[in-house]
DNA sequence: TGGATATTGGG
DNA sequence: CCAATATCC
């Protein structure tokens, strides 16, 4: 780009408050900076989500540490941008772009829109795309299967972070704009999130790394240890990159990396095809026969509060509205309850999903829901159908999980609490909504009337 | 990144 | 009887 030009540096949605790498890569050949920070509309809706009240935390740390200098421009973003050219007086300005690869489409929208506008466009780097280039097979096709991504990722390799740590950003005072503020965070009333900002992603990446990373292949599925990254809010809002991480993981943990490389195959597969966040990838499980009604309507209700009489599920379900966050082991758990129990359509999990968890991740979030339904690439086969039961005991096998979330079991000790109909009902807490037995059987039922 | 059930082989 | 194994969904 040409010297002595003013810079936008645009982060759509997904903000990635900690990628300084782009931020620098671009202040370097402008004249001035200006941070322009475009939230999708989509974010501002639901006035009391978690996940906005999480990126106000976000956007709030980052602000202050660039000295109350911090431009947020809410909306469209074809709207916006050049708006804020026009506001700060260039009739052209170089416009960065940190885009997951999902977004591209949306970009090139974008793009045109700009070029109208004789706004010239400039196209950086994203923290999704952790690899230069894409990973391809040989032939150029995209991976449908994740281990083959998998390896081939690992051989693709990566740059390392970039260095932060000698900034020369020249930060410009955005006093004088309309529509800049940062959002409110709404009242949480009594939810508990996490410490937001590029501090706290570090120091949770510290504790990670130095307590459970080096025994995390053997523990992560126990949501009653504290085993697992917590990273994931960091990793979806940009606070930390994947790439700080990854330099500092070695072949030893082969089963983190695969964690991130799970969100970049999923962001692959979403970019390549869009219409997965809401339709079936295979699209044979079109002719799934679901339950829509009333009754449907119920127990999803049912499944949303955490009352459906299986304490694993309804843990997980309580850990999501109480933190915005659930542990892995249990999204999986919960998601096969819903899809496979209920017969519900996976989209509503999902829709639930992402309104209320702080690390909502269309891509991620969309596609797991559908490897769980057996519609999605590379998905658990039909069969495989989770005993919610059993899968309290193998994982929460002292019950601590359960006891933490769903105090009407608190009095019922050790493994006996996944199993509270057996020790009589406990006061308040609900009878099993479905017997899994049945649905087990009705749900295979429904998957063999599928044409092969 | 299962589970239910039938079968087998050692106690 | 129970644990390990096989097989099917």
């Amino acid at each position: 780009m040409a010297e002595n030009a003013p810079a936008i540096l645009w982060f759509r949605r997904d903000l990635r408050l900690g990628d300084h790498a782009a931020l620098l890569t671009a202040a370097k050949s402008a004249s001035r900076v200006l941070a322009l920070y475009v939230l999708d509309d989509a974010l501002l809706k639901p006035s009391g989500a978690p996940r906005t009240a999480f990126l106000s935390g976000c956007l709030r740390a980052l602000d202050e540490q660039l000295s109350g200098r911090l431009l947020v421009v809410h909306g469209d973003p074809v709207r916006a941008v050049p708006e804020v050219a026009e506001a700060i007086g260039a009739g052209s300005v170089h416009v960065h772009a940190d885009t997951a690869p999902y977004g591209r489409r949306r970009d090139q929208e974008v793009a045109a829109e700009l070029g109208r506008r004789g706004v010239d466009w400039v196209e950086t780097g994203s923290s999704y795309a952790i690899t230069p280039g894409r990973v391809t097979k040989p032939d150029g096709e995209p991976y449908r299967v994740f281990t083959p991504f998998f390896r081939a990722w690992l051989r693709h390799g990566w740059p390392s972070p970039a260095d932060t740590s000698a900034s020369t950003v020249d930060w410009i005072d955005p006093d004088g704009l309309s529509g800049v503020d940062i959002p409110d965070a709404p009242d949480l009333g009594s939810m508990t999130l996490p410490e937001p900002g590029e501090r706290a992603a570090l120091a949770a990446w510290d504790h990670f790394r130095d307590e459970a990373l080096p025994d995390y292949d053997n523990r992560r599925d126990r949501p009653d240890l504290d085993a697992s990254s917590r990273l994931s809010p960091y990793l979806r809002w940009g606070c930390v990159h994947p790439r700080t991480l990854l330099a500092e993981l070695g072949d030893e943990d082969e089963a983190f990396r695969a964690e991130l490389a799970w969100r970049e195959f999923h962001a692959d597969v979403l970019w390549h095809r869009p219409e997965t966040a809401r339709r079936n990838y295979n699209t044979k499980f079109d002719a799934m026969k679901l339950e829509t009604g009333p009754a449907a309507r119920s127990a999803f209700e049912a499944w949303c509060q955490g009352r459906t009489g299986y304490p694993v599920v309804d843990a997980g379900m309580r850990q999501l509205l109480a933190e915005g966050w659930m542990h892995n082991r249990v999204r999986m758990i919960v998601a096969s309850f819903l899809v496979k129990d209920l017969h519900l359509p996976w989209w509503w999990g999902a829709r639930h999903f992402m309104r209320h968890l702080v690390d909502g991740d269309l891509a991620s979030n969309q596609l797991n829901w559908q490897w769980v339904a057996g519609s999605g690439t590379d998905a658990a086969p039909y069969f495989r159908i989770f005993n919610p039961t059993t899968q309290g005991e193998k994982f929460d096998p002292q019950g601590d999980y359960v006891r933490r979330y769903v105090p009407e079991l608190a009095g019922l000790s050790g493994k006996t609490v996944h199993q509270p109909w057996k020790a009589g009902p406990p006061d308040g807490y609900p009878a099993p909504v479905v017997e899994h037995a049945h649905e087990r059987r009705v749900a295979l039922e429904r998957y063999g009337e599928l044409s092969p």
